[in-house]
RNA sequence: UGGGGCGUCGCCAAGUGGUAAGGCACCGGCCUUUGGAGCCGGCAUUCGUAGGUUCGAAUCCUACCGCCCCAGCCA
């Protein structure tokens, strides 16, 4: 429907955006749509709980959730699942709020589960009206030993027998606040010996004597997600109620609350999709909660985290994900996506998007010999490679002493190294040829400076004779330099699946996902906007922290690194 | 050894009885003032396994194997 949600500054020609196939979720959509099950409607909602950040995993339900929505001409309302007053917080509906607007979808209706108490409290006494719950006044411990195992079934609690009329009494004292936590709930009338567990008379609701953040002090018993999801469904009309797989089991007793209690038809039905997995991270509230407070990252939004926070700090874009999502598709297969896919996705995006500019991170001097000092020769530098159509440039100074990477110097260079090394010849981009002479260096032995010659013949990068050379590296003139603060950002864990072993996930941290640098960046950079992308040619592409950047300090992170086939094969 | 799901290339993933899409990754080659990008080519005689039905199966049947979920008054 809304093709027009516009990803800024995207410029990629516009390609075939519609996956070929449609996956399973989409089919059903379509087939129910054919049929005209819902009268041609389609609603959905995203339904977070405000008890944590959202993170990539999210992202792939929002896509899902929002984006069926808006494919068919449907509505995706936002609906805060927050049932549990014990975990929630309003710092995380607006956080999850401005990720949602961030990836570029908006809501329909912005709705709250804490909204619908009285009706939910209502059609838990419809239940009981109807004999189908009945409150329990078993311990925790005591519900858990009558309940059986996967193997045995579970046996009728005492309670479980009383008349409609005592239990709508006590219910309406539990909501009184007559009990103290714990000493009542009202359960489901189910079968304590079916095979699901989930449908031995299931809780429905709870005594908690906290206030809730929306609700206040108004309510001290507060239905189960049981109780609460299926029900919202049905008020918001939702058509199509996507969620994950965990929630198979639960199915059950989202479409027997539906049919014993009084919601409007055709009611709302729940399908499951797989979550995300991604390789080399971890996708779990609980395990980045972990890795927050223990100090193993910055917090929610350090820039290694795959918390939506997080990827934006580090400069990832919202339509790179989005378009991850689209090309991992939807399916109900267990699985770990590689997370060069995501890479990908970055990269191919920015690849059109983001400037060219050069900067050194490990500086090595070069001085060139035969180049006057104190004389400064401004080059043009176009912004765009040549397979890229867009327009632009800048001007970049050459001058007498320059900085070069230290990578890009070996004193004996192996088989297929096309950089610097004595007495041979590179290119310096947009700039001349050069040629190393001679190799200085320090007591130590370590190389500090090279001394080389150009040739005026070939500004720009051509040479008249039609000589060629084979390697093309960085640069940026020392007097011109402007220092900055480069983060190169890696992979948090250096093991592709971390929770995949007997160990501590955390054993498996990546010790390199954070190298800090003091780089020298070309000039034109000074007056960068914090929150651009650049690619520092050769490097990668980089984002100016509009958070950890100040007037005069500028904090580059790196959002992905460029493919390096050289770096493949040594 | 209960129930619910899932198993198609290293990783995702189409395919729903007519003879294995696509993407990522990888490997060649071309091109190249980014060892980037781009272009060309390669990459599952086989669909967890074993039987069976059929002229014909990844798709149907049977059995088996493997993995995931369920015993929160979390969601």
């Amino acid at each position: 429907m809304n093709d027009e949600r516009v990803t800024t500054d995207d410029a990629r020609p516009a390609g075939d955006t519609s996956r070929q196939p449609k996956d399973f979720l989409r089919a059903m959509v379509e087939r129910d749509l054919a049929s005209g099950k819902y009268g041609g409607r389609v609603a959905t909602r995203f339904p977070p709980e405000p008890n944590g950040y959202l993170h990539i995993g999210h992202a792939k339900a929002i896509c899902v959730d929002f984006g069926i929505a808006e494919e068919y001409g449907g509505s995706c309302n936002l609906r805060f699942d927050d049932t549990n007053p014990t975990t929630e917080d309003p710092e995380f509906v607006d956080a999850i709020k401005g990720d949602i607007r961030w990836l570029g979808f908006d809501w329909a209706a912005e709705r709250y589960a804490s909204d619908y108490f009285p009706q939910l409290y209502d059609f838990a006494v419809e239940l009981i009206e109807r004999g189908l719950a009945y409150v329990d006044d078993l311990s925790e411990s005591e519900i858990r030993e009558y309940r059986g195992t996967v193997r045995e079934p579970g046996r009728d609690s005492p309670y479980r027998e009383r008349s409609v009329a005592e239990n709508l009494d006590l219910f309406a004292r539990m909501r009184a606040g007559e009990f103290e936590e714990g000493a009542k709930v009202l359960r489901g009338k189910i079968d304590m010996a079916h095979p699901n567990m989930k449908m031995r008379d299931p809780v429905l609701y709870r005594i908690l004597k906290r206030s809730h953040y929306r609700s206040g002090d108004a309510w001290c018993v507060y239905p189960m997600y049981d109780h609460a999801h299926c029900l919202s469904d049905a008020i918001e009309d939702i058509t199509h109620s996507m969620c994950t797989l965990e929630f198979e089991n639960n199915r059950a007793i989202y479409d027997w609350i539906l049919e014993n209690t009084t919601v409007a038809e055709p009611r709302p039905e729940q399908t499951e999709f797989a979550r995300l997995n991604l390789s080399y991270t971890v996708v779990s509230k609980r395990k980045l909660l972990e890795l927050v407070e223990g100090g193993h990252v910055e917090g929610w939004d350090d820039p290694r985290m795959p918390t939506l926070a997080g990827m934006r700090r580090r400069g990832v874009t919202p339509s790179s994900i989005r378009r991850f999502c689209d090309d991992i598709g939807v399916a109900k297969a267990n699985s770990v996506v590689d997370v060069a896919m995501l890479e990908h996705a970055i990269r191919d995006e920015l690849n059109y998007n983001a400037p060219r500019v050069l900067a050194v991170l490990r500086p090595l001097k070069v001085v060139i010999t035969n180049y006057p000092a104190g004389e400064v020769d401004w080059l043009d530098a176009d912004y765009w490679p040549r397979d890229i159509e867009r327009e632009g440039s800048r001007k970049i100074p050459f001058s007498r002493e320059l900085w070069i990477e230290k990578t890009d110097f070996m004193e004996q260079p192996p088989k297929k190294f096309y950089r610097l090394g004595p007495g041979r010849e590179v290119r310096l981009r947009y700039g001349y040829f050069i040629r190393c002479e001679e190799v200085i260096k320090n007591d130590g032995g370590e190389v500090v400076e090279l001394r080389c010659t150009y040739d005026p013949e070939t500004r720009g990068g051509q040479a008249p004779d039609g000589r060629k050379v084979r390697g093309t590296i960085h640069w940026v003139s020392a007097a011109h330099a402007i220092e900055t603060e480069v983060r190169l950002y890696d992979r948090l864990f250096a093991d592709p699946e971390p929770l995949a072993h007997d160990r501590d996930f955390k054993e498996f941290l990546n010790p390199d996902s954070l190298e800090v640098f003091a780089a020298k960046v070309e000039p034109s950079l000074a007056g960068a906007e914090p929150g651009s992308h650049f690619q520092f040619e050769r490097h990668g592409y980089f984002f100016l922290d509009p958070v950890g950047s100040r007037e005069g300090a500028q904090v580059w992170n790196r959002v992905v690194a460029l493919r390096d086939s050289w770096a493949r094969r040594s």
